[in-house]
DNA sequence: TTATATTTGTCCACTTGAGGACAAATCGAT
DNA sequence: ATCGATTTGTCCTCAAGTGGACAAATATAA
């Protein structure tokens, strides 16, 4: 099969090449009977315009990269610790890319290599991108943002707690402690412990202060000491856990900062004999496989990370067809909250 | 930072930029010396050839696509029976395309769409690759076949049972489930049932033949009637469950034609009080991260799905370096056999 | 009818490399 | 020094579009 060009399709709608790629390129200045006679010969033709030729001619790639992290790749099918994280962004950025006619390209990264930078700057100046996403653990590594900055091309990071360049999009971690707690609490329980993540990540912070104000909303004090620093380990949450299932008045329900920390809970709860959830309510964040299938599955709150990515692609895009330039936003998109066994009524 | 071209390398390394186009393209006509300068050149600028440029002036876009099933996709993370087959070909295949210079473009396709073949012409038309993956249930799609074939671009089937057009990747079926048995009679098993796969897929037939020939391998005469027919499906599995579980001299291990199969196996094993692998055995085909979970986890087959990858990009590659021909090829790689707590010596 | 606005076409430059033909330079061996 | 082989350079075409300037054609309004 002969490959069809431009050229093709103006001959068959007898249409200057010129109008051919104002109806591509969707330009205003076009009638809608002319429109749909070169869009009656592109169909006819299957014609689709070269990526190659459009790239080198004009200001757009209709590209975009996605750059992952090697490691977490690779644990996320070895291990069942892996969140999904890069599948769903995958899987939402891909779908949005096919509506605006953009391809997403997944590029693997390791932060630790040496090679870091030259690879960035390798991708990027093989590809030129009209955008990058990333995903954590990339999204903020000096390095890579310094490459990306180096190379010009927007980016937007998701799932980011940290402020940084470029546009950010991720969900609001205070309105989901916010939530969680509120659960609790209207299943009617007033001593709810939080076992919180690691100080170093900003969503903590957040998750803290969402914690409180749902607390005080519902006019209850808050007791400092049920509030107990995890750092989103196992072993971390193994003591903290100790420290507030060990205590006569032990709370009725713990918040772990994330999945991990849930399953130390359990661990330890188990060991003491405290049955979930007939004596201990359990929530966390992430809605990872593990606590899916854990006994009982544990309620828990889900990352929108498939519409991040979506609106990240969105942001690029409209970049892209303006001026090239991304404006400095960030997005905070809902979350939902995965009702499971894991959360009842006080004893 | 202005973009970088061959021009500025030619000019820094004081050679043509033929030369320069030389070194970078490994024609052997270079003297080392020479080679090295203009290496060096490359690297102090961090230059890396423009990938549309290369492919509208030359013969090959250093781009393979991997036309991948929307669906699958989804449940891959959607739910926990995804077998984690795109990640792990997506793995193995993008470090395989950094090794050669290439670049991975994942493309969903949804074989239920009557704009399929459009689809699949859109993205090869636009973005030209020297070649495509495909992996399962695409690899068997009629439409998306005569597409690529129409496109003329080299192919390769991951996974797939059935012959076809294009070259092909994949596991050999009847060394894995004769393996499994072989492992099953080594613990001292003499009635091993098995119920068999879908009769569709041509791997079905071959674990069976594999199944037979380690039973005839042991001296063992195959008992007919401890082969019972499934059909992929948790339904299908139970029934053959029952059947062999509820005879008086039931198997004392039984060979699942595929992970769901195997876990109603389970189902009702337990419902019968029939302990595993106490009083029963059982192994599987596919390692789910559902059977790594499962209470046993189960010994099973894994497929060597980022290996298969990186040897079909390898074969692309290699096409297009040479004529763009593929030549239609069927490899055959080993598997790996996971040993679990599901086996042990019969009761 | 003329002036004005809008749509469409013409023409050309430009993008960044590949690839081929062939000339020029370099090298080694006789 | 001469021949032949190898390496490097020159020069040109080509890929398939974009983008801009501007002219021509057409439609609309005054």
């Amino acid at each position: 099969m002969r490959n069809v060009t431009i050229v093709h399709v103006a001959e068959k709608a007898r249409v200057s090449v010129k109008t051919v790629s104002r109806v591509v390129n969707n330009e205003p200045t076009v009638t809608p009977e002319l429109r749909e006679r070169v869009q009656a010969a592109i169909d006819q033709l299957g014609y689709a315009p070269n990526i190659a030729a459009r790239r080198l001619g004009g200001s757009r790639s209709f590209l975009i990269v996605a750059f992952n992290d090697r490691k977490l790749t690779l644990e996320n099918w070895r291990s069942d610790r892996g969140n999904n994280w890069i599948d769903r962004m995958q899987y939402g950025a891909m779908l949005r890319c096919d509506v605006h006619g953009y391809h997403l390209l997944c590029e693997l990264i390791d932060l630790e290599s040496d090679q870091l930078a030259r690879r960035v700057g390798h991708v990027l100046s093989s590809l030129r991108p009209d955008g990058v996403i990333l995903t954590p653990p990339n999204c903020e590594d000096p390095t890579v943002l310094d490459a990306l900055k180096r190379a010009q091309v927007p980016f937007v990071r998701l799932g980011s707690a940290q402020a940084g360049p470029g546009a950010r999009v991720r969900m609001d971690d205070q309105a989901a402690a916010r939530q969680l707690t509120e659960h609790l609490v209207e299943l009617g329980h007033r001593r709810v412990g939080f076992v919180t993540g690691s100080a170093r990540f900003l969503a903590s912070r957040d998750r803290e202060e969402g914690y409180r104000r749902a607390l005080a909303a519902a006019g209850l004090t808050v007791d400092e000491t049920l509030l107990v620093p995890g750092d989103f380990t196992f072993e971390g949450g193994v003591a903290a856990a100790e420290a507030l299932l060990a205590r006569p008045d032990r709370p009725t329900a713990i918040l772990a900062g994330n999945d991990e920390t849930a399953l130390a809970v359990m661990h330890v709860a188990r060991r003491l004999g405290v049955a979930i959830p007939d004596d201990l309510s359990l929530a966390t964040f992430d809605d990872t496989p593990s606590v899916r299938l854990s006994l009982p599955p544990l309620t828990t709150i889900r990352q929108p990370v498939a519409e991040m990515a979506a609106q990240a692609v969105d942001l690029l895009v409209a970049a892209a067809a303006k001026d090239g330039k991304l404006s400095r936003v960030d997005h905070l998109l809902p979350f939902e909250l995965a009702l499971r066994a894991s959360t009842a009524p006080p004893p």
